[in-house]
DNA sequence: GCTGGCACTCAGTCCGTGCGAGTGCCAGCC
DNA sequence: GGCTGGCACTCGCACGGACTGAGTGCCAGC
């Protein structure tokens, strides 16, 4: 019914209002600054509903209202459309992202990019390794007994692991690892890599079966290891700006983006679909972002999904906007990456 | 005279008291806390006369005194002797760097350490290119004209970088050119490297003209790209802890932080000898960084300096604590990567 | 079901006061 | 000559009361 309609129409511009302002806004402010088409008294009646529902809540009792995390929710999930970017950020994009020299150059660019465009702080995953698959690997001689073990994936990603032998390996025997395990991986799924290494070790020349033993033991190691999914941050300097909006201090949310797991936890969890994801508030489950929303969403070439970025600012934010540069970029970054 | 002296330890003891309690410090605290064997009064006299000289300084007529960025810079020159760490402290670092499998998680864990045992910013250089040798390069073909060439130092660092050739190149052609790079390059000094080129241009085979310049053009690129010196920053949230500190904004700090050029340039101007270099506040000559101080020290093995290491903070921090720490640290991580 | 009117609430602000920390100065003492 | 205790003075800050105004809930009337 047009009644229910209209309580919508208030909450939405409530949200509008406090996002731009930062002021509990009240019924008259509200009757002012949209054409809503009632009185007050009307909108009055409306904002009292709308807080018994738990959509919105007054800080105190003489002041205006407040969007709750229920609130934020609704808004984002019905009542806003992603906003189109100007034509003025779309070059924006495209000339800061054009002209990257690699992958650590591209995810830098991208983040300073994304945080400038929503002035919030951005986060970027490195391209899940599971995901990847093996374009070469390097094997190179440090010392008698020790190796390095270079891994470079097709999205251009290089690891680095250093392996220790048990005993010296002759300089022919590195150039023969290299081989063997070049024939054996390129072109594989890292995921895949992991089961590929006993049947590697059945059919290694038996001079070269302790070798490919502790240079398979790393290289699974280094895949599996989760700690390695690395997390690129940037824009830090945009919490300060926004620092009204945590009342109690920086300092937990500047510590969760220092951890990176719980970021990145958030930050990896995104739909294949290419969907924004966008967690409100408490929504995000750790105590230490409970003022703060996220916006991510997964990028990657096609049906492959590589990894996940994002932003993460306080529940007052321009969700519109933001969901907009955050898909935007996505996309952007996902073509450059399928170029490569 | 024993009547300067005193006025010296006047000044020691107004830093160390304003330094662990942030209150601006009178008379008579000091004399109660400090066994200066002089009067309220007497002090008074001499607090007058360090202020007149500059040392200190108060915030309004009835408060105490707070020493100035000259009178940090005094106590940091003549009055406090490095404090050695605590056997605790020295086992923490061990445990903290031991472990650590690449040259990137050495410096992730060195920056995590140096922000605990300061609790301040802590900042710490990638080993400087052009002061490294070349142990190996890697080359891998992406596309028929697109080469990744991959350069990895004897201090464990890879850079990675891609090639855009005239034209396809043949897959006989790449191993050609790892070998002949390789022969040509490996154990130089990356400084020395980019005179080469020219030289291994006219000594290589015809057929590889076009590909060794293509390469070669990158490679000094890569080289002199002082952006390239990446820097690794740790402990932001150790910013909230002292936002009193800044009194406008932790914006600049963090700005400057994440643009890195400027703290890049603070850290990697250290002395060879391994001296702790002190900058305080305004000596910073950055805008930014007037209300701060930067503690950096040079880390290396022997002879050979790698880059710096170093920590931000605000001007009233535990000078001879951390700058202990920072040389600890720097020594440590120096003695690790002579290991690799 | 909407509207104008009205009484009520209460956070923020302003202002005046008192307090206390800290100072500078001075006369006296060693 | 240098140190000390005493004393008057200054001034930031915390406390408390009054005022203001935005905003609300409720109610009678349309």
């Amino acid at each position: 019914m047009a009644h229910d309609e209209r309580r919508l129409q208030v909450l939405r511009a409530i949200v509008q209002d406090f996002v731009s302002t930062n002021d509990p806004v009240g019924s008259k402010a509200l009757a002012d600054r949209h054409d809503l088409g009632v009185s007050p008294a009307t909108i009055r009646n409306d904002m009292a509903v709308l807080e018994e529902q738990g959509y919105i809540t007054q800080p105190h009792t003489s002041a205006g209202r407040v969007p709750t995390d229920k609130g934020y929710r609704l808004f984002v999930d019905r009542l806003s459309s992603v906003k189109p970017l100007s034509g003025a950020e779309r070059k924006a994009i495209e000339r800061f992202l054009d002209g990257a020299v690699d992958l650590h150059d591209v995810l830098g660019r991208t983040v300073r990019l994304l945080a400038q465009l929503t002035h919030q702080v951005a986060v970027v995953q490195y391209p899940t390794l599971s995901r990847s698959a093996v374009r070469h690997l390097e094997v190179v001689q440090l010392t008698g007994s020790r190796l390095l073990l270079v891994l470079i994936t097709d999205t251009g990603r290089v690891e680095q692991r250093v392996v220790e032998c048990p005993a010296d390996v002759a300089r022919d025997d590195v150039a023969d690892l290299r081989a063997l395990l070049n024939s054996a991986f390129t072109g594989a799924r890292l995921a895949d890599a992991g089961g590929k290494v006993p049947e590697l070790l059945d059919t290694a020349p038996p001079h070269l079966r302790a070798l490919v033993a502790a240079v398979g033991a790393a290289l699974v190691e280094t895949l599996v290891e989760p700690g390695e999914d690395r997390l690129v941050v940037g824009g830090t300097a945009n919490l300060a700006r926004v620092a009204v909006d945590f009342p109690g201090s920086l300092r937990p949310l500047l510590e969760a983006l220092e951890e990176q797991v719980v970021v990145l936890k958030l930050i990896s969890e995104v739909d294949s679909g290419g969907t924004v994801l966008v967690r409100i508030g408490e929504e995000n489950a750790h105590e230490a972002l409970a003022g703060a929303s996220v916006v991510s969403v997964g990028y990657g070439t096609g049906d492959r999904a590589l990894g996940g970025l994002g932003i993460v600012g306080p529940t007052r934010m321009d969700y519109p906007g933001n969901m907009a540069a955050v898909r935007a970029v996505a996309r952007y970054v996902g073509h450059l990456l399928a170029e490569s």
